[in-house]
DNA sequence: GATTAGAGGATTGTATACAATCTTAGTCTT
DNA sequence: AAGACTAAGATTGTATACAATCCTCTAATC
């Protein structure tokens, strides 16, 4: 992508991938003089990647106090997965009437890849989310409409994935995922809009059953 | 609602109902000094109002160069339509399973204001446009998904409403859109989420057709 | 012993100053 | 005359300093 060009957008950049892989946990304080010396600089450029960080419902602001890593509850957690159900079957609809037929044949390569490296069981946990989170990326993509892909991308992926990054995968569902993706692709070469949402919907809500059951066990080690 | 506690929450305030009103047209440049010199105070909170308009998509920022008014194309506009179709016909659906007998009765009762404004033919063109989001937004509430609420009335609603302000209403809409309201909270009520939800999807198509109209028209105006 | 009032420190909000980048106007060249 | 280069001005990005608010710990009172 492109280069930050200014000192609040590479910081905004760190902070929202060390935010994403747990770095700092939820409700973490982020203090703008701690910024300061951990990047350099002076607080102007710190406020302002807090402030975009803000923008990206990563962390929560409050006036005269500060900042804090988010953390959701998990009812927060069903509302962002009920949205993320509609808008990402949406955009999967889309994509079965509007990716054009070399996008579709990269989907298939896509999946092949998959495919290969969960046989080879080489990168489970991470190649596996990554690959994951580039298939939907593409099919958002595929949409073309440029605000469901900003508000999917650009607002509620990283809130997923940082919860995500979070749980531990269990060893059945790369796989299942995996026959799931396939005949989603299946349903949109064939230009079935209706059957591809369908696919989408339920592919979405299996994975939030399977992020609460891991939440849950986790709730319960504790 | 709660007080800015602080200047730069009140510039972005007052900002962004200049922008949906209209009084800042699209592709105006906000610098900094300019702000300064109409609000008071120095750059620093200016430039904090700036960036959370950006973060409401109300302005595009560009680093070393400035802030615009958003100025969007016919295609984002239908984007944007595309979008909020979806994300509002599903809280209608979520309205009609989980709205209290108590709201619905509220919506019941803001619809025969809307009526009775309208026959008495008072404020035709204001009123009605505040009535029309006042409904849309307490179905919105009524979904009781904190995440779409915010997505809803936080970013789409502001883009949407600075486009409906600059463009006049038919004559005839207004009632054509009660009615429409009329069927939505029958169905509402009689819990009938799937109707509800596709009711609501053909209004707000019907809104979008509606302002293609008369956006087609003013651009044939110039 | 619990609670509250207050002082001190820490943190954020704002103001001002300087540095880096962009824009614009003008001149020079082809 | 069109275009490229240059320099001055304007604007944003960053740094530093001060003001206002909040948090915490102490101490005094009930």
């Amino acid at each position: 992508m492109s280069e930050p060009q200014t000192l609040a957008e590479k910081v905004f950049s760190e902070l929202t991938t060390a935010i994403v892989r747990g770095e700092l946990r939820p409700g973490t304080k982020l203090s703008e003089q701690t910024l300061v010396e951990r990047y350099g600089g002076s607080r102007a450029p710190m406020r302002e990647a807090i402030q975009r960080l803000e923008s990206r419902n990563l962390v929560v602001r409050v006036p005269h106090v500060g900042a804090r890593v988010v953390s959701l509850t998990l009812s927060e957690l069903r509302d962002i997965y009920e949205v993320r159900v509609e808008l990402e079957s949406m955009a999967c609809r889309l994509a079965a009437q509007r990716m054009s037929d070399a996008e579709i044949a990269e989907l298939y390569a896509l999946l092949a890849e998959h495919e290969a490296s969960i046989a080879a069981e080489q990168g489970q946990s991470y190649y596996q989310k990554a690959g994951d989170l580039d298939f939907h990326y593409r099919i958002i993509k595929g949409s073309q409409n440029t605000r469901l892909h900003q508000m999917l991308c650009g607002e509620l992926y990283h809130l997923v994935r940082m919860y995500r990054y979070q749980t531990s995968t269990s060893a059945k569902r790369p796989l299942q995922a995996l026959q799931e993706h396939q005949r989603i692709v299946e349903a949109i070469a064939a230009r079935d809009a209706e059957l591809a949402e369908l696919l989408m919907r339920r592919h979405i809500q299996a994975s939030l059953t399977n992020l609460e059951t891991r939440l849950a066990e986790e709730e319960g080690r504790l």
